[in-house]
DNA sequence: GTCTATAGTGCGATAGAC
DNA sequence: GTCTATCGCACTATAGAC
C-alpha cells in the first residue's frame, strides 16, 4: 500500500524529522488550500498569509513559486493515489474488476471533495500551469493513469464494459467529470461529500438513462 | 433558433456592417484560437500576432484585456448554445427528452472539439477567470443551464433517467467530462471528432458498464 | 528563520506620431 | 487604424537587518 508515496515527508528517513521542516509543511498545507480555493492566479502573499508569514520568508523554504506548485501537483497525485489503492485493496480479491473502478471512481472523487485540499488543488490547477511543470507532472500522471488503465482493461476482459469503447477516452471523460468538481463543489449547496460521491460513481458506472431489467 | 445570438455579429442593423468592425472579428477569432490552445494565461501580444498586428493596437477596439476576454466567453457559450439548440430542434418533436438529451450531449462536444474555436475556448478558460468577469458571465451560463435542466427534466418524467438522480450534480458531471476535452483533444492522436463525441455520448447517457438484456 | 525594503520583470494599458 | 515608445502596476525574487 502506496510504497512510494509518503504522506508528509520529504526524507525517506525514519524517525523524527527536523522541527525546521515542519514550517515547511504549514506552507504547504497553505498553498494546497489556497490553490484549491482560487486556482492557479493564488498569489503568494495569499499563500503566506494562510501560513502566517510574509511573502519573502517563503523564499527560505522554497526556490520558486514553480517549485512549490510542483510540489502541491506531486502531492495532490499522491493523495488520490493511495486514497484510490487503499480503497481498491480493502476489497476482496474476488471483486469483479468493474466494482473495482467503481470503487476507485468513489475514492478519487472524495479524495477532491472532502479528503484532501492537496487532491483538490491538484484536480483544479493541473489543467492550468505553465508546460515547464506539466512536463514535471507527467510522470506522476503516468502512473496514476496507468492504474486506472490496468482496471479498465481488466473490467473489459471480464466482459463489464460496454463493448467497443475506448477506454482512453473514457477515462479522459471520468477524470474531466471528477476534477471539475473541484470547481463547483464549493457551491454545491448542502449536498453531502457521500451524496456527490455517490451520484459520480452511479453516472460514470451505469450512466444517466435508467437501467431496465 | 438562437433568436437570442448572431454569430459574428454584434450590431442587430440589418445588412452590411461596417468595414472597420472587420478587424475587430479577426481579433476575436485569434483570440479564440489562442485561448483555446493556450488557456487564460495567453498574452496579449500573442493574439495580437495571431491577428496580424501590435499589441497596443488592440485598445483601439476593445478597452481591456477584461472585455476581450469576456465577449470570448459570451461567444463561447452562445456557440455551443445555437449548435445544441440546431441539433435538437432538428429531431422530430415528439423525440424522447432521453434523445434529445443524447443529441444535445454530441452537439456540445462536437462545438468543443470541432465546431468553434470560441466553443473551445469558453470550455477551457471559463474556470480560470477573475470573479470580475465570471460574475458578468453568470447569465449566460445561466440560460444556458437552464436549457440543459428542462432537458433533464423532461427525461426524468419521461421515466428515462436513473430513478433518485440528483439532476444539478449529474449536470455539472457531464459539462466536467464534456469541457475537459478541450484540454486533451489535441493529444487524442488520430481519433476524429465523430469518435470523441460517439464515446461521450455513449459514456454519459448509458455509463461504462455493459449493459444486459 | 522571519522580517523590511527593494530590485527585477513581464505585461496591461496609454500617448502621440504617422 | 496601427505603429512605436513608454508608463505603471503587480508580483516574483533577492539582500541584508534583526
Amino acid at each position: 500500500m502506496a510504497v512510494q508515496s509518503r504522506p508528509e515527508t520529504h526524507q525517506p528517513v525514519a524517525g523524527s524529522e527536523r522541527k525546521s521542516d515542519r514550517t515547511r509543511e504549514r506552507i504547504l498545507d497553505a498553498a494546497a488550500e489556497v490553490f484549491s480555493e482560487q486556482g492557479y492566479s493564488a498569489r503568494l502573499s495569499d499563500i503566506a498569509d494562510r501560513a502566517g508569514m510574509k511573502a519573502g520568508s517563503l523564499y527560505y523554504h522554497f526556490d520558486s513559486r514553480e517549485d512549490l506548485v510542483a510540489e502541491i501537483l506531486h502531492r495532490g497525485i499522491q493523495r488520490s493515489f493511495d486514497h484510490v489503492r487503499d480503497a481498491v485493496d480493502a476489497m476482496p480479491a474476488d471483486a469483479p474488476a468493474i466494482d473495482r473502478l467503481a470503487t476507485a471512481v468513489r475514492a478519487h472523487t472524495m479524495a477532491i471533495v472532502e479528503r484532501s485540499a492537496y487532491a483538490s488543488a491538484q484536480a483544479r490547477i493541473v489543467g492550468q500551469v505553465p508546460p515547464a511543470i506539466a512536463a514535471a507532472h507527467q510522470r506522476d500522471q503516468r502512473s496514476y493513469g496507468e492504474y486506472w488503465h490496468e482496471i479498465f482493461t481488466a473490467a473489459a476482459a471480464e466482459g463489464d464494459v460496454a463493448p467497443g469503447a475506448d477506454l482512453f477516452v473514457v477515462r479522459m471523460l471520468a477524470f474531466g467529470a471528477m476534477n471539475w468538481i473541484a470547481e463547483w463543489a464549493s457551491l454545491a449547496g448542502k449536498r453531502s461529500p457521500e451524496a456527490i460521491a455517490d451520484q459520480t460513481v452511479a453516472t460514470l458506472i451505469d450512466g444517466i438513462r435508467a437501467r431496465r431489467g
